[in-house]
DNA sequence: CTAGCTGCAAACCTTTTGCATGCGC
DNA sequence: GCGCATGCAAAAGGTTTGCAGCTAG
């Protein structure tokens, strides 16, 4: 009975209608659940979000949507090591990503000074940038007093996978 | 009875030895193809090369040295995308790669501007870095006049899992 | 001699897919 | 009504692992 069509869905929903996409139950609350992330969850952790709203939704189905918007340029899969993909909406401008070793929390950050660095090294060796792929792992500050030494490795140390498994 | 004890080790092989591993004829043989590996080769290409050397080695074996080598900062893992890891010898100072989307050869690259310039975004974030990733894709410029035709054609099915557009 | 390797195959994990059924447009 | 979407479960890669026998040191 809502006359607004679009009007309840959410934003990715709307941008899914947009690209003439069929919105069945469950692509609309998958699409509201990638709305409202506001992190960078992976298809077990959007599965079970999506659960909580609507009881019939498959593990399938959400790969199977997610590797949709992706193909429609709506969502961008990451992979911040652990072997499984996540997910995240396409934003404007460049942004990355710097994933505390400690924790595996993501903080995002943009550098313009960074990505025109990039362009410019594809094209000092022949190439046309395509994409890039930028992951700082880091840890957080300690007290400026104490300075404890433990950070000294490279990428070993953390390239296995983060916190978790 | 060569004198020189490890003169007929590789390289690689020489560094296991430095780290008290103890050297199979196994290892040995993947030390080598290791060592003279000049790409980025991922498991099943490292089987490849080993099993022509020596018929008696096992995939499993290939894992098992790889991870044992990377945990002991001989080897570094890569991920390029589609879905395997790739590795290679840990080297002096930091090197980057762009891979070309179309043939998936991967060219390595220096930039030590970029480097610093790593340090000081985690800085300003409050956080001390461990290690980064960064990760060109691109495509080989068009030559303005020339016909250089010239398509890989092994490595071509890579863009099961990389940054597509 | 013994701690640690190896081969084999089964187990694991994440992601994909075949098929029959269901549902948006 | 048609054709794409979904569920279920099996399949598919890539990687790990339990176990019994073998080997470097």
């Amino acid at each position: 009975m809502v006359a607004a069509g679009d009007a309840m869905e959410s934003r990715i929903g709307r941008m899914c209608i947009e690209r003439g996409l069929k919105m069945t139950g469950q692509r609309r609350v998958i699409a509201r659940v990638l709305s409202e992330a506001e992190d960078h969850p992976d298809v077990e952790e959007l599965y079970r979000r999506a659960a909580t709203l609507d009881a019939r939704i498959s593990v399938a189905t959400v790969y199977r949507t997610v590797r949709l918007l992706e193909e429609k340029g709506i969502l961008e899969r990451r992979d911040f090591g652990g072997g499984r993909a996540r997910y995240e909406a396409t934003e404007e401008g460049d942004h990355y990503h710097l994933i505390d070793v400690d924790t595996g929390k993501v903080v995002e950050f943009e550098d313009a000074e960074h990505t025109a660095l990039m362009q410019r090294i594809a094209e000092r060796l022949g190439f046309d940038l395509v994409s890039h792929r930028l992951e700082l792992f880091a840890r957080r500050k300690p007290a400026p007093a104490a300075a404890d030494g433990k950070a000294g490795q490279k990428t070993a140390a953390e390239s296995r996978n983060g916190p978790r498994r």
